[in-house]
Order: structure tokens, then C-alpha cells, then sequence
DNA sequence: CCAAACTTGTTTCATTTGTAACCATTGAAA
DNA sequence: TTTCAATGGTTACAAATGAAACAAGTTTGG
């Protein structure tokens, strides 16, 4: 009997990975050319400039990052002094985390670059695409969801 | 003035790579929990077992992996017996690899487990969705080329 | 023919990552 | 209360990765 063949190239979770590499690749060198960040640490900026204060905890949840990701990520913006820790008055197990003047800085520079880099990528797709990038990756999201 | 703020969870690098990372964790399962592959080892395996016989090289092209992966993950696969090297008669650098009876066996296994991982992916989406997002990984594949 | 440039594939080394153990603290149960 | 499980976060260790140097072989241009 023949063997049944796997057609790598258009298997669903290899493309998907090969893409997601690729693009996160392309764009990485925007924030490790500018600031030599990696990219947990550009995670952490991008999750506290976004919410202004947060936790590692909520900074892990929110840009699905494991705990010590985190905590490096956090420990190396803090060396730089992009943030601060303020440890929780209620809860001594808690620190609250937030950009510095010169965090926010960097994030203030980040943000149009990385709009502008989603927007260059966007742009060439037709509008249709555009629509269905976005749904499916979300139909997709909500597949993955129940396994 | 305000600071222009980036919502990482709708950022389109972040939401593909999250979502692709979630679905190769979840399928990479398979694999490991099955034989203790790594994720260059399983593509080293679906190449061989795709393609009959491959150089390195070859292998690396058609699984977009770096070199070095494909140095290895060869380098364990012939550790297990399941491929040998055959030298090139007319170029001595070259080595064209191929599954033994054993590691044709391992793919023949894996084989089925990756279509219904992604038949059950796929399956509980709609039909439109299914379309959308193979033509829409291919888009942003196409927009990302030029850049 | 021969040196320089290039290719194939491996190895070395530094960095990144994940798992698990860990410390400190808190909350809940007995 | 006192103990025990759970939580926030860090650290230690082993494995995976990427960059660059490398060895061996091949091609090309003078």
C-alpha cells in the first residue's frame, strides 16, 4: 500500500508558524536596530505604554508571554530605567510596573513605526484580504480555542 | 499632546505570531509526547518522508529552517537510525539523506495524527473561514516578499 | 594550472528559552 | 491560631537557537 504523504508546504500549522516568523523576523529588526530590545522586552514596553501600569502577571496574560519571560524582560527595562516598580500597598507579593519618562519615550517612538510597518504590509493586500486576514486569524484563534 | 498608543492585542505581527505559536505548541505535542521529536526533527522527518531523498540544503529550503537546525536535527534522526547519508558521487560535499524502514515507519504513524489535527482545526470553522484564511496566509506571504 | 571565491555541512560559543525548583506572601481551612 | 494550598515573582539549570568561524570540496578567472 502506499504510504500516505504529508505536504508540508501547505499544512496548516507549519504555514501559519513560516509566516508568523516572518513578519515578527521583518519587524523585530525595527526595535532591535533602534533600541537593541528583544522581544519580550519590546512586549513589556508596548503592554505599558498601552495600559499605562500593570503587573508581570498582567503583562504575561496580556501579551502571552510564560512568567519569566517577563520578569527578564522587566528586569532589563528596569536596568535601563524605562520603568519603575511600585510594590502594592495591599498585596506585598505585587509590584506595579510603569514606563519611566524615558520608557515612554521609547514607546512614543516605537508606536509609529510599528504602525507604520503593519500599515506597509496591509497596503499591499487588497481590501477583501484585508478583511479576511483578520477574521480568519480570529476564526482560527477561536478553533484552537476548544482543543 | 496625547501619546499615540499601540494596541498590541489587535497588532498584527503579535496577534499571527501568538496565534501560530499556539497552534505549532499544540500540534508539537503530538510529535513529542509520540517520539520526543523536536520541532526540526519532525520536519526533517515529513521532508524525507514527502520527498523520498534530500541534501541538507534541500531540506532547509523546503522547511525554512536555518542550517544549523538541519545539521542537527540530521544528526539525531541518523542517531535513531531512521535515516542514512548517501554520499554524492560527483560533488563530496553533498549528502543525499533518506528515511530507513524505521523512520519511514515513524512518518507513516505521524502522518494521519497531522491531518486530523488540522481536519479538526479546520472542521470547526466555517467553510468561508477555511478559505479565507488559506488565501489570506498566502497574501500576507505575498506582501511581505517585497519588503 | 593555480589562487581566490564560493558552496556544503559541521562545530563552537554566546544568547534565549522553558521547566522546575524556589522564596516570600497571602488566603482558606481546621 | 496554625497549618496548608495557592499566588506573585525570581532563579538555577538544561536544552534550543543563531551567528560566526570552520573544514572540506568545488568552481572560476587569470
Amino acid at each position: 500500500m502506499e504510504p500516505e504523504i504529508l505536504e508540508l508546504e501547505s499544512f496548516l500549522p507549519y504555514r501559519l508558524y513560516r509566516l508568523a516568523d516572518a513578519v515578527s523576523r521583518e519587524f523585530s529588526k525595527i526595535y532591535r536596530d533602534r533600541h537593541g530590545l528583544t522581544r519580550p522586552e519590546w512586549r513589556t514596553l508596548s503592554g505599558l505604554g498601552q495600559r499605562g501600569t500593570m503587573t508581570a502577571t498582567a503583562l504575561g496574560e496580556q501579551s502571552a508571554m510564560h512568567k519569566t519571560k517577563v520578569s527578564r524582560a522587566v528586569a532589563e527595562l528596569e536596568r535601563r530605567r524605562w520603568l519603575t516598580r511600585t510594590p502594592d500597598e495591599n498585596d506585598r507579593r505585587v509590584e506595579h510596573l510603569a514606563l519611566t519618562k524615558a520608557g515612554l519615550a521609547a514607546y512614543c517612538e516605537m508606536v509609529p513605526l510599528a504602525k507604520a510597518f503593519e500599515g506597509e504590509l496591509l497596503e499591499r493586500m487588497s481590501a477583501a484580504e484585508r478583511v479576511a486576514i483578520v477574521s480568519s486569524v480570529a476564526a482560527l484563534e477561536g478553533a484552537l480555542e476548544g482543543k
